[in-house]
DNA sequence: TGCTAATATTTCGTACAACAAATATAATCA
DNA sequence: TGATTATATTTGTTGTACGAAATATTAGCA
């Protein structure tokens, strides 16, 4: 029965991670963002850190590539983003955020982050840390870098 | 730039449990359970508490109904559950495990235990209350229960 | 140079997540 | 009793997750 610790570790950690997402994600859409979390990361992402190949994008937001392509495909039919082919590598695809884009990471992120805050609150600063590196330690258990 | 602290917590939540779920659902692969994380929780939820209605037992294992629905057609798919029809209220399903299921279940769960032990290496029974203690309150923090 | 291996991306198939709408049945109340 | 409301489940749709295979291109080596 010390086995069911274990799995209710796991139950707790992924209960509290979708309700983050789907309260951000309710949030979206009360705040009538015409785009999903996910989304959001990758536009975020792209605007702190400009001209990534699809494949170092991913692997900042730990999406897999073919997911990453779809969603980029959504946001191209948004405006939000282009693919624009390497010069000399044409295997490899760099991504930019379009005005359109850059405008709305601009607008949105202060709100963003008001929206992100409500999961933190009534906790300490000790708390953060004991968070942040109890979460990095079970990545990288499960991280097996041989 | 308080605001990104917000962010980058959310991310490593969300990081971490899809990799615990990743890292299970390898595994799940790697001992040919021909079953998936998810459709694991389900049978081992009804087993331990047989003849649920699916409504309780999606609540119990915080997925909505639809989704658990289509859960429960794979399942049935696969012979592990039944669905029986409410004997005084037809509008609702009882659900519970074939024998196979059972056997399934007993079959895996001490392999799924150390599976899911995996996780939580090198962390001590502090980090586990103070683990709990958080992600309780950051999800309580998220439930308006008005 | 020509062939093979490696790399970046996309396509495909299956499964899960969430919400809205549809369906079927039951309960309530005029 | 009949109409309305509430409940349990399913269906439809969009988006995300992930492995495998397909495609296109480049790099490395005989």
């Amino acid at each position: 029965m010390q086995d069911e610790k274990f799995n209710r570790y796991s139950f707790i950690l992924e209960r509290t991670a979708k309700k983050v997402k789907q309260f951000a994600q309710n949030s979206f859409t009360d705040n009538d963002f015409d785009i999903t979390v996910d989304q959001w990361t990758i536009i975020k992402t792209l605007y702190e850190n400009d001209d990534l190949l699809q494949k170092e994008l991913a692997e900042k937001c730990c999406k897999d590539q073919p997911t990453l392509t779809r969603i980029v495909d959504l946001l191209i039919k948004k405006g939000l983003t282009e693919r624009v082919v390497h010069p000399s590598d044409r295997r490899s695809i760099y991504l930019h955020l379009t005005d359109e884009g850059r405008k709305k990471v601009e607008a949105y992120s202060p709100i963003v982050a008001s929206i992100r805050m409500k999961a933190w609150e009534n906790l300490t600063d000790e708390d953060f840390s004991a968070f942040t590196r109890i979460l990095e330690k079970i990545y990288n258990n499960l991280s097996n870098k041989i």
